[in-house]
DNA sequence: CTAGGAGTTAGAGGCGACTCGAAGTCAACC
DNA sequence: GGTTGACTTCGAGTCGCCTCTAACTCCTAG
């Protein structure tokens, strides 16, 4: 509340900001997963800016493709630590990257049956033959 | 073993066709995925078909997109109510799809976000220069 | 006939990522 | 100065999906 100067957010401002939920803020912090530890204020408060804000959005992103936490948190690790880490950075990264590139394809094929179903049925509830696939059987796992 | 007449199956058997194990098989059982009641031997034993195969298969194809056991489990209610809820089977379909398919413009989106960052760290650890991104500051969030 | 392995049951345990609740503190407004 | 409401901590609970254990039975081969 109060218009905070803009560099110093409350908890609930970064809620807001990244969908993730205070309870889930609190958790992250306790997880390590930020690269710095949070601030407090005198009343022990968080104290949140604009740079966290930007590595939560990443870290949601990283998170919506399935990076496990403990993952996060080792490439926050190696940013803590600074120059001499980027080798180790990369190959977390490009690890993840082949991990969604290959779900990606998985999807796509788990589509193609889904799909393959669908029209399926479509034609037949079209048709008014659906009871051609009442019990499914062939249709249902071939198809 | 003994290689079975090609029609029965045991859960051993199965498990080798699948990929799930027993265990699995078992659980997916009493979670009533099946769209009939699995036939047992006169020792309790249970004996599994090609058919039932087939849709073990259809549905790790829906559970590695991500549908839940509940829907697989509607799903062969709904088959093994027979005809009349052709059109509730293609809703569910229908769903799923979408589902799946917005879930691959996520990982779509993420993708990008962590290539951005894997030409990033490449470039500058083959130019010599990754001492500027060791903070990461911005080149975390924006990049 | 006996040993081994595969099968049976019921139920507990685990994992990842939250999610919630209780009990209390503090700041800001009216 | 009292109430509101956001904040604090800690710890327990939830959810989905297995995964494993224990104690047992049964079939088959040697």
């Amino acid at each position: 509340m109060t218009t905070a100067s803009s560099t110093t957010l409350t908890i609930g401002e970064v809620s807001a900001l990244t969908g993730l939920s205070t309870h889930t803020l609190r958790f992250y912090e306790q997880e390590h997963l930020f690269v710095e530890p949070v601030r407090r204020t005198s009343a022990g408060r968080r104290v949140f800016t604009d740079s966290e804000v930007g590595w939560l959005r990443v870290c949601t992103k990283l998170r919506s493709s399935g990076m496990p936490l403990a993952d996060i948190r080792r490439y926050a690790d190696l940013v803590r630590q600074g120059p001499g880490t980027e080798a180790a950075r990369l190959d977390l990264l490009r690890g993840h990257e082949a991990r969604v590139t290959r779900q990606v394809e998985e999807l796509n094929e788990a589509l193609d049956v889904i799909k393959a179903k669908v029209s399926l049925y479509e034609e037949h509830l079209a048709a008014g033959t659906a009871d051609a696939l009442w019990r499914d059987g062939p249709a249902c796992s071939s198809a």
